[in-house]
DNA sequence: CTGGATCCGCGATGATACTG
DNA sequence: CAGTATCATCGCGGATCCAG
């Protein structure tokens, strides 16, 4: 279970996270955090999770209106997903015109909170980022 | 600058990272967290960054190696995606035969934090998940 | 209004061969 | 060993039409 590459390990707190990631390198190869990785950092359903963290509830065209590009297609997929991983709970109304409203399950924000952290960082550092790509597009003339 | 779907605003340290993702609903188009955020959540470069925490310095094959499953041809493209955005360096040591390392600058060591929290929350909270796809395969009979 | 179903283009990615 | 270059492919995701 253990995977050492060269021979450091980590201490602390990492060494958990570590070690579940762990499980994709070497020889192993399905791994559920890895899984769930992929899912939750997936494009849509981060602006999705981002935008129902701002809105208790929303409808399907509040959602669309909200995330800048996305098609109404993808918007179906990533919301069944999230649906489907007990991110958010789809609540339809039986009525005519149909109403569905979407809610971001307790599990859901939970993970609000770790992608909010995430877009944190990213707006703290991105000017490095930014800065650190100009200068590698200068360095090739 | 300030979006509001629906009426309700967050409070707290939220605010500020939310406003950042703001840009990205509603009319605007190019939002540069978004795009940090696409690109260091993909999937090959947290898998990259992992391992390069877990070993300070790591070769080109010692990469490839830790990462099961990515192509030679992905690990090149990653590698150079990270060392644009300034999150690792590439040391070149003029040998036959070559020898490349590659290390997480500061800036790298600082998302890996912020990596290793999601992939401890994913680890926490991927039974949650797992269980709720299963029980929504069920409800599919 | 909220999707489901279908078609399809294209970019992302893998496989392979080649090189300093 | 550490890539580069090229070709093939495959699935994401957009566009469109249809339905309840």
């Amino acid at each position: 279970m253990k995977v050492t590459i060269g021979n450091k390990e980590l201490e602390g707190t990492q060494e958990n996270a570590m070690d579940h990631f762990s499980d994709n390198h070497s020889t192993n190869h399905y791994c559920p955090v890895t899984d769930v990785i992929d899912r939750i950092s997936d494009k849509w359903s981060v602006h999705a999770i981002i935008l129902l963290g701002k809105n208790e509830k929303l409808r399907f065209g509040e959602l669309k209106k909200g995330i800048h590009g996305i098609s109404q297609r993808m918007l179906t997929v990533t919301l069944k997903h999230l649906e489907q991983d007990g991110l958010l709970t789809r609540t339809v109304f039986p009525q005519i015109p149909p109403k569905v409203e979407y809610q971001l399950t307790e599990l859901g924000r939970s993970l609000l909170g770790q992608l909010i952290k995430l877009s944190e960082w990213a707006s703290e550092n991105m000017v490095h980022i930014l800065r650190a790509r100009e200068e590698h597009i200068l360095k090739n003339d």
